[in-house]
DNA sequence: CCAGTTTTGAACTGATCAATACAAAACGGG
DNA sequence: CCCGTTTTGTATTGATCAGTTCAAAACTGG
């Protein structure tokens, strides 16, 4: 064969995840994601076809694996669909102000605001993650309804609908200043509309 | 004196709302702002002491503007408190679907997402504008308690909290391509907590 | 150890970035 | 009408933008 790569692609996308969600899409240069990657020029054009290409990876990847965070927090069997609810809207609350305090939020939300209204491909993307997240917390509704633990006249789409949105509120919000104790009480009264 | 200027300062800044509004700040060039204003360079930089300090301006008059129409509409005495909210979601909807279809959003949400985090001065402007809100707001919500309209038992500055997270629940949905009548029964779904 | 392929680093592309320099043009008070 | 001031257009600053070129280095199958 020929030479191979010294680096690994997963690695690249990672480092160029962090940046552009630090940053944001424009803010990014093309210099900024060979230093967040230690890759020179070369390979990163080589690797990925342009500064565009290597961000929707870095979105998707993103994606994959916020979405199997969401799984794994409504998956716990020892909690109500409501307190499994909950558990997502802390969670929202936690990345906010401690698991990253320098306020970069979440990359979906980033992309939706900043760029899907200029970019099909990307906007494409967040319609799909948004469905996938739909679906999951639709089931977790449902269940819930079946438990009595969340009302059974209500529609499980738009409950789930109004959960994703809540997460956008929280973020929105975090972003404008809001101080933590308000967004937990915040939580709490979305969770009385279920 | 002297010369006199060609333009209107506060046309200037409407322009340049405009097009931060519609690109976002990175994205937004000067050589952008002087095709906006319809001004040369020197005129802009003669008035305005940089292209921060214009998008500054150019945000504070979009948060003037924007709480006028917020005020007018929950002035509206033919109203409940209750329709009042729904009103405010309302608009929501309609100018994302409506009158800005071409998915620019709201400006201060925009700034919120992709410059607050690295922006100390618009961070607090943005603060300071949440604050304007929020009082609109909870008075709406106190008078409706005492209307009987709303629950008496619930803290109003929560739920004026509440309000405004769903206005960036709202916006940011719509840019992950959720269609107009899903939002619509999410703003629905969203008063059942009230 | 060599032929063939790929990766990599460094230099470089033209374009565009935000911002400034400077002089000519345009005005108002006297 | 003209002096002093301000605005404005043009040219330009050095830096940085995304992306390409190209040859040397690095590697593997044979």
């Amino acid at each position: 064969m020929a030479r191979p790569r010294k680096f690994e692609e997963e690695r690249a996308v990672d480092a160029a995840m962090q940046a552009f969600w630090a940053a944001g899409y424009e803010a990014t240069s093309t210099q900024d994601l060979c230093d967040a990657t230690g890759l020179g020029r070369s390979s990163i054009y080589n690797a990925f076809k342009s500064k565009h290409d290597l961000f929707e990876r870095a979105l998707a990847r993103y994606m994959e694996h916020k979405n199997g965070e969401l799984a794994a927090l409504l998956d716990d069997d020892a909690r109500t669909a409501r307190q499994r609810l909950r558990a997502v809207l802390q969670r929202i609350i936690d990345e906010e102000f401690t698991r990253y305090p320098d306020g970069r939020g979440c990359l979906v939300v980033n992309a939706a605001v900043e760029v899907s209204s200029h970019d099909a491909p990307v906007a494409a993307a967040l319609e799909r993650d948004y469905g996938v997240r739909l679906e999951m917390l639709r089931a977790v509704i449902e269940s819930g309804q079946r438990d009595g633990d969340i009302a059974a006249d209500r529609d499980s789409r738009t409950l789930a609908h109004l959960l994703i949105a809540a997460v956008g509120g929280l973020r929105v919000s975090a972003r404008a200043g809001v101080d933590r104790p308000t967004l937990e009480s915040v939580a709490d009264a979305t969770l009385a509309a279920f």
